[in-house]
DNA sequence: TTGACATGCAAGTCGTCACTTGCCTATCGT
DNA sequence: ACGATAGGCAAGTGACGACTTGCATGTCAA
């Protein structure tokens, strides 16, 4: 998981998923080379989004041909934790 | 700074110094090695220190010949922050 | 001052990662 | 049915990362 955040790529998907969830790869890649100034390829967007999913950062749904890709933070919310947990005020 | 925390054995010797902050190199790699589990050799430990220390995630302080080692996880706090930001309830 | 201790520097090796390339499958509209 | 759209699979390439190896520097105790 600390993997998938990594790449800096990644990370910029999880903040358009952020923005607006629930997107399909083509939507994805149109909005990070429009908006984040990304040109990164169909193939390689779809190989990070399978990281994040692997990563439990990203679920999708499926709809026909469409795959709509969900955010999901909650792997996130640990690592904070764990190196603050016996820090006093915490 | 999130490429330093995707190495196993780095998040570990967070691990280490959030159990006791302060250590010297060597500290670290004979507690690495004994607590955990972990045979790494000094040089791999001092690399791994460099890359915490570049993160920001890592402070040393010098006397005499020895260098001190202590974690700072201010750079840890914005990670959940921001892909929570726009939600509600946060 | 000399030897032991704690750390630093740098080149080289090996594996992994991001990305490409090429082709394939599946679904929808007409 | 046929073309267009949305996505999937897999081998190959180039670069970066983790680790080793060997030597060098700096510090302290006796």
């Amino acid at each position: 998981m600390f993997k998938a955040l990594a790449d800096g790529t990644r990370r910029t998907i999880l903040d358009e998923l952020t923005e607006q969830d629930g997107q399909t790869l083509f939507e994805i890649c149109a909005r990070l080379a429009t908006k984040h100034g990304l040109a990164s390829s169909r193939q390689a967007i779809s190989q990070h989004l399978d990281a994040l999913e692997s990563a439990g950062l990203v679920r999708t749904s499926r709809e026909g041909r469409y795959k709509f890709h969900h955010i999901d933070t909650a792997p996130l919310e640990p690592i904070v934790e764990r190196w603050l947990a016996e820090r006093p005020g915490r």
